[in-house]
DNA sequence: TGAGTTTGATAAAACGTTCTATCATGATTG
DNA sequence: CAATCATGATAGAACGTTTTATCAAACTCA
């Protein structure tokens, strides 16, 4: 491997000259004629020479890197396409600004974990948090630190933290007001996990929604399910195991893997989606249109999300102004297959008995 | 931030020491005493230091990074499953190992954008690659500079290669040995692109296997879709606008995205799966158990390929020998809904007009 | 003509570590 | 008792860059 020493010396100029041939901006006070230039150049590219990054950080204070930090959580996993999605966002907004990303998990959202495996040892510029948890000690350090970060989907505990956030009320308020204009009165919301910051105002809205409409909460229904298949096949089998008259007809779930798994027991029970039950996803990745039926869902803009949340870090990290430090995104409902008006009578026959879960 | 020097000298000791007691191994002559020691490890604490890892590298030539490459096509998003768990085998490996993991795309398997975007210049010790192109330009730069790399899903092009596959050709082969037991005798292969290296091995065993069992190569016919949802989509619906007498009983599908793409059109033409035309999808991710009906899948073990490829570029970073170079692990197939016996005559009516492409 | 300015260039001090020499001192040994 | 060895410690030279300070020559212009 060539040094910049050796270019100097081949190419007989200095060592100053050639840093600021190479990989100067003109900004320094070092100038360099045209033939020395030429020199230069022909003695770099004649000797191979790739400048080795990490002395240059070493000087600037800058490694042109920033970290991506997923919770370490059964929710969040490859199979998870919010995660994936996210991670395409960030990565593509990143490379456009000509970083480059490095990946990390929190596990147990523990600042240590962080620490140790080395992602704030100077090594990224930056740190972009996936759903951290609330008052997470990661932000509280990265605030005591002045170290530059973002979070992406979190409750904020001051104004003071950088959040990127898609307006959850509104979502979950939507959900409602649409299986409401479709005639449902018996709506069952499955939460997910209530650890997770996002569901609160999404319960909020949903709740709001059936108030405004004179639901009593009665026939309001929120059960605690998790975020994966698993979680919806388990919560909505138990249900269907209950009296028929108490079921619900239309549940909204805590997303789309979640609604699958919804649709996986109604299918298993005999009981027909939209025809007896509606069903409301969330989050409305690819994988809501791949369904049978596919699902109507709630769009969080989570591409979105993710590039703005690394523009504003980059911003951050650059010196460039923040403009707004918890930017709210919009959010829509997509309609597809998986919601209609509720059963008139005589809903389905006989539940089958409960199936294994698949998975 | 503190420095080495603010510690030692809070500690009344010599950088030496704090450096050898703070992130030395023993390894070198430098010895400290017990009560300096403490003193040290006091000094450290109460200053909060963290070591500033670039400057670690700088001197020991060793960053604790890894860099996975992806090919930038829209075969390999965030989308298919294959890659987000390429992704997490890698990942947990490297966490594993405590080394930390950088993202990368190569935009056209270019060597320059990677080492433009700076993945070479020493900012990692190694280098993932996610099937590289034949004959990669990337690869040759690895071999001429002797920098550690593996591929991942690669035909190799000298045994000097390191590359993880899986045993494609068995791949192809059990996918038509099944069809074939089931009793199709037409069995078409959606191949993905020709230019993707791992299918050419797989058509071969589907091959093979069909002229093993005496059938005639030409109803054994191989079409060229892409690997996505799709392309699968459009490959079947042009199929089934074609002449039912002439329709294959039965698909071998690029990838499990294409074949929910082939399931989609049947559904959308009135062709029922497994009745009419049985289906095997190739991957065998998690997506291949959610579609309706689920898919029988040629299961590749991608996760357990990511974490062996992990496990060589790392030992051969730490300078461990690798035993096997090319290692081809198994591959078998997991039965799911998608398939049947071929149907006896009258198969479906008359399709549907073709539908549009769903995504 | 001489003071100031522009142009082209360089030496050398950082940056925060690791690690090779090197040096005392005191203990052990023949 | 001298020679050797073990122990505890340090100074300072790398590592490969950037950047500040400095300088000499060549222009400009009143």
């Amino acid at each position: 491997m060539s040094t910049i020493r050796d270019v100097a010396k081949e190419a007989g100029a200095s060592v100053s000259a050639v840093s600021e041939v190479l990989h100067g901006n003109g900004s320094t006070n070092i100038r360099v004629g045209a033939v020395t230039r030429k020199r230069i150049l022909n003695a770099a590219s004649s000797l191979g020479y790739t400048p080795n990054q990490i002395a240059r950080s070493l000087v600037t204070r800058k490694n042109g890197v920033i970290g991506l930090v997923f919770p370490y959580s059964s929710a969040f996993t490859d199979r998870n396409p919010f995660c994936t999605q996210v991670m395409t966002g960030v990565f593509e907004e990143v490379v456009r600004r000509k970083y480059n990303l490095m990946l990390h998990t929190a596990i147990g959202d523990d600042w240590d974990s962080i620490n140790q495996t080395s992602l704030l040892d100077r090594r990224v510029d930056g740190l972009l948090l996936v759903i951290p948890r609330h008052e997470s000690p990661v932000i509280k350090q990265c605030i005591k630190q002045r170290f530059p970060y973002v979070a992406i989907a979190s409750q904020p505990s001051s104004t003071e933290e950088f959040v990127v956030n898609a307006d959850d009320y509104r979502g979950g308020y939507i959900a409602a007001e649409h299986l409401l204009s479709l005639g449902h009165t018996k709506i069952m919301h499955l939460r997910g996990d209530p650890e997770v910051e996002t569901s609160s105002p999404r319960e909020k809205g949903f709740l709001d929604a059936l108030k405004n409409a004179g639901i009593d909460s009665a026939s309001a229904q929120v059960y605690d399910s998790g975020f994966d298949r698993r979680n919806g096949f388990l919560a909505m089998s138990e249900i269907l195991a209950g009296p028929s008259s108490e079921h619900p007809t239309a549940i909204f779930a805590a997303n789309d893997l979640c609604a699958e798994g919804v649709l996986h027991a109604c299918k298993d029970a005999g009981v027909d989606v939209p025809g007896d039950i509606s069903l409301v996803g969330y989050d409305d990745t690819w994988f809501a249109a791949m369904t049978r039926p596919s699902l109507t869902s709630i769009h969080m803009p989570i591409y979105e999300m993710a590039v703005l949340a690394a523009q504003m870090l980059i911003a951050r990290i650059e010196g460039e102004p923040v403009l707004e430090h918890q930017p709210v995104l919009p959010i829509h409902i997509t309609i597809r297959e998986s919601c209609g008006a509720p059963p008139t009578q005589n809903r389905y026959s006989t539940p089958k008995e409960s199936a294994s879960c698949p998975v």
